[in-house]
DNA sequence: GCCCAGGTGAAGC
DNA sequence: GCTTCACATGGG
């Protein structure tokens, strides 16, 4: 068994892990159990540390370092952040939430099942599939099963209904063929990390499933492009509440927005405000009878 | 029953 | 160029 602890600081692993950016982690005994790559990792966290331990002996561990991003200096970004009243907020509220650094394949093939679904049931769905498609793993003491995320060569010899039976249902036909385009390489997951992001967003809508906020995920979560600002309804009805209250606003003139208003750090501002209003619920509106924000799930 | 969910693609104007 | 709609499935 490797074991290792970390000294962090402003690092809430917590949030971190249930804040929409990954969906294979749980909550067991007071610690957070999940698969990366093909390690089983259990992570435990407080305030100064991060410790993990796997089921495997390990002798380097920059796999892990790279996934958490521990070398990453959370108040440099943070002082990245617009100087407005939401991101004020946003970040006093989420204090330690970070970013983590996914594989692409895993994360693309998770965002193309996010879509209009609820987080619960993407992590159903991944779980069905993880057991179903993917590679055994070691696991942890108490040897409960453990599945790295099946490869895009298991998926493509899926058929449609292997997949729908992942509880899937129409995102199946899109997975599959993603996977086919990957596995026979005629998609290199490869080739979006040394292209500029506009570039790199092209290439990955070609994808089936993939429009341009799956693409903005798979950017910022795996590719590491910090300037990738995914718009879900969350952060629209955030967007549209906080910053043109009561003014009907395309969501291109949103994205421009964005892009001008979040700066370089744009993708760890959305990632506040997503995880803002999912959890805290509503901001202070000066206007509450604009507020047209969503309960509280 | 109803509405909604970390959307996308196709069809209609 | 927009706007509208279908697409599976499950939670609240």
């Amino acid at each position: 068994m490797g074991s290792i602890t970390f000294n962090v600081r402003d690092y809430d692993l917590s949030a971190t892990l249930i804040s929409g950016q990954v969906f294979r982690w749980q909550h067991r005994d007071g610690s957070w159990v999940g698969v990366i790559g093909n390690h089983w990792v259990r992570l435990r966290g407080d305030e100064f540390s991060i410790s993990a331990n796997t089921a495997e002996p390990v002798s380097d561990w920059n796999w892990l370092i790279d996934y958490l991003q521990l070398d990453l200096d959370l108040t440099v970004v943070l002082s990245k952040f617009p100087a407005d009243e939401p991101m004020r907020a946003a970040a006093s509220a989420c204090h330690g939430l970070r970013l983590l650094r996914q594989d692409p394949w895993e994360c693309l093939a998770s965002f193309i099942l996010s879509s209009t679904k609820q987080i619960v049931q993407i992590q159903q769905i991944i779980t069905l599939l993880c057991e179903r498609f993917g590679q055994p793993v070691p696991g942890g003491p108490t040897f409960d099963a453990a599945y790295a995320f099946p490869s895009a060569a298991r998926l493509a010899r899926c058929t449609e209904a292997d997949l729908r039976a992942c509880k899937m249902g129409f995102r199946a036909p899109y997975l599959l063929e993603t996977a086919r385009l990957v596995a026979s390489h005629q998609f290199d997951l490869e080739r979006p990390r040394a292209l500029p992001i506009e570039t790199a967003r092209d290439e990955l809508i070609k994808l089936p499933g993939v429009g341009r906020k799956i693409a903005d995920c798979v950017l910022l979560f795996a590719y590491g492009f910090q300037s990738a600002f995914p718009v879900d309804v969350w952060v629209m009805k955030a967007l549209r509440q906080l910053y043109f209250p009561k003014r009907k606003v395309t969501m291109h003139r949103l994205h421009r927005f964005a892009g001008e208003h979040f700066g370089v750090c744009a993708g760890y501002a959305q990632q506040y405000l997503f995880h803002y209003m999912r959890t805290k619920g509503k901001f202070k509106n000066p206007n509450p009878k604009f507020d047209t924000s969503p309960e509280l799930k």
